[in-house]
DNA sequence: TTTAATAGTGCATTATAACGCACTATTTTA
DNA sequence: TAAAATAGTGCGTTATAATGCACTATTAAA
């Protein structure tokens, strides 16, 4: 897939607040086994598991309508 | 689950643009009984089922973190 | 360096998302 | 109204997400 934005954000995030994969699995709720897997660019995680890590990283998904490319 | 923001936001965008599911669904590539399911706020979807809608529509799934003013 | 901590992978199991089909329910239109 | 269009549901199948375990790889600290 192409989800690299959201991988990053996710990764980027937990990064700048220096937890660790572990920390952040216990903390939202998801396995470290499925956060390893999202966060190396695998799987297709569902909305819950975004929600979940989002959550714990004091984030949220949302969608927003595009940017109409201000060149 | 509680992705009500999410779903509304998709519902919103689909009948602002005066699309109906079906043509919804042959646009994006997903399934009509899952855009269905999703509507009525049932499920869990993924993040692939997720963007194809948002692509369709013309919209895009973001991480943000969180506004600090819910007053 | 060596060691400890953290990150990433292979495998197997279980739960469930995606899906089509055939149907009912609701909403819109003539 | 009636009928046509659109939305929502039950059921069964298939594909795969989530998970734990045990491992290897990489990175940071002593």
């Amino acid at each position: 897939m192409h989800f690299s934005n959201l991988i990053n954000s996710i990764k980027e995030r937990r990064e700048m607040l220096k937890v660790t994969q572990e920390t952040l699995a216990e903390l939202s709720g998801v396995g470290l086994r499925t956060l390893k897997q999202f966060e190396s660019g695998k799987g297709n995680p569902t909305a819950e598991t975004l929600h979940k890590l989002a959550d714990a990283l004091g984030m949220e998904l949302t969608f927003q309508v595009k940017k109409t490319t201000p060149e």
